[in-house]
DNA sequence: GAGTGGTCTAGACCACCCC
DNA sequence: GGGTGGTCTAGACCACTCT
């Protein structure tokens, strides 16, 4: 067990009741909830809840890491404001999970221009499943070395009939071993709830850069548009617990009667 | 002075020190921090204190509405987690401004492709003031009737002498009057910052749409690209307290070594 | 009713800033 | 040294959910 180093009042003590030795607060400070944010990610990465699951009530992780339930507190909150946990007043504190309906389209930002901000859920045509060398951009946005075995994916995302985005889908092979079109097109729902109940890796965050540019023929063909046509690019990287970097995909979106939404705070 | 309604306790007095009346909870429950946080923003609203100032410390707020610290600290936290309010350890808490260089660019979302995620500063060659009439987008944005008078500002941002966007930026002469390109040349900084000085208000978030497009011939000559270039095109709204939309923008984007860039979280 | 998260309080002490 | 925000605790009670 860990032994955590509080910034007041009594020394804590490790369960085995050894005394705190003279602890200096070190350099660097780090709140007890820091701590207890770290411990309970660690517990996430390890796998001891898993996703959709509960993890135990606040006064049980208080009583764990010896702490008062104020400070258990304040670490789960941080958790749930990064939509890693979920709390449910009265049932429990849970781990967040891609594969609910509310969740399942989390990182969608196209919505279409008319009607209230509500998301659409497109139905989802796979193309194909190609396995190949990683290229210098993806080699560099996964943290892989170029040539790496990838999985590539390609899929349209078709909006109340309309095809509106093309999507190309890299995932490292050593990561995602044995994908095939037929497994992903059995599973129901979205990319990131197949490989989190596949293969027990869930996305935390993305990063986006969003480009103009003009269609080429394939896009064009998939699309159903002039080449040339103007075009959204969206490359997006998506990463897992430790800012562990595991998807590269590139979405080139028709924003005719769709737009890329987004909040400034 | 509002009367607070607790979800506990004692029943809280009014300075006054008239006694509570019998509150039923009511139907809509209101945690008392919520009802915190209304209150100070009615307070910044009402100017109480202006966009760089301190706010008073915890205590005295805590004295002055009659609840504990923790209590108003929670009711500034969430304040502070919306960018209105930043906290400053050792000197106190104080009104957001869009003229520190740190929220210069606050919602400037386009950064090189190249390099750290650093901001780059651009630098800003205006182009023209006019009045004009609210078209029925702007009308609809900035919830005005069409028709209404509106000041139309152009401008083309340069990041590292290569021009990037070319923005046309609307807002009401009603709420902005006597905008001319003499006063905002003269202001150095941001145009927010600018607003804010000016006249009071102070933008407190905004939403984007992003759509590609094809350069028209205005935006060619002055982005210096050949007519029918891909650009990136972005609609902004941007909101003061209260959710009142105030200024409606387009901002047309080279994206040739520069990009649109957005966390999801 | 028991158990969970959610609110609120009162008080102690720490870290930072400035006089 | 005194003020400010930041951390941590202990305890009380409320609201929600399930049984």
């Amino acid at each position: 067990m860990t032994v955590l180093t509080s910034m007041q009042n009594q020394p804590l003590v490790a369960p085995n009741n050894s005394p705190m030795p003279d602890n200096i607060p070190g350099p660097s400070f780090r709140p007890l909830y820091d701590q207890i944010k770290i411990l309970l990610t660690q517990s996430l990465i390890a796998g001891e809840w898993k996703p959709g699951e509960a993890i135990p009530s606040e006064m049980d992780l208080a009583a764990r890491y010896q702490v008062s339930q104020g400070t258990v507190r304040k670490a789960i909150d941080a958790l749930a404001g990064d939509n890693i946990l979920i709390r449910r007043q009265g049932k429990g504190t849970f781990v967040a999970t891609h594969t609910e309906p509310k969740h399942q389209y989390r990182f969608l930002r196209i919505i279409p221009d008319k009607g209230s901000k509500d998301k659409v859920h497109p139905t989802t045509n796979f193309i194909d499943v190609k396995r190949g060398k990683a290229s210098a951009e993806v080699a560099r946005a996964l943290d892989l070395k170029v040539g790496a075995p990838v999985t590539a994916l390609r899929r349209v995302l078709v909006f109340a009939g309309t095809p509106i985005i093309l999507d190309e889908i890299v995932l490292s092979s050593v990561l995602f071993p044995n994908l095939t079109l037929e497994k992903i097109s059995e599973s129901r729902g979205s990319i990131y709830s197949f490989l989190e109940t596949g293969y027990g890796l869930r996305m935390i965050r993305a990063e986006e850069r969003l480009r103009a540019m003009a269609a080429d023929a394939a896009a064009a063909a998939y699309l159903l548009v002039a080449e040339g046509t103007p075009l959204l690019c969206v490359d997006r990287i998506a990463f897992t617990y430790g800012d562990k970097p595991v998807e590269w995909r590139r979405g080139l979106c028709l924003t005719d009667g769709y737009s890329y939404y987004n909040e400034l705070a």
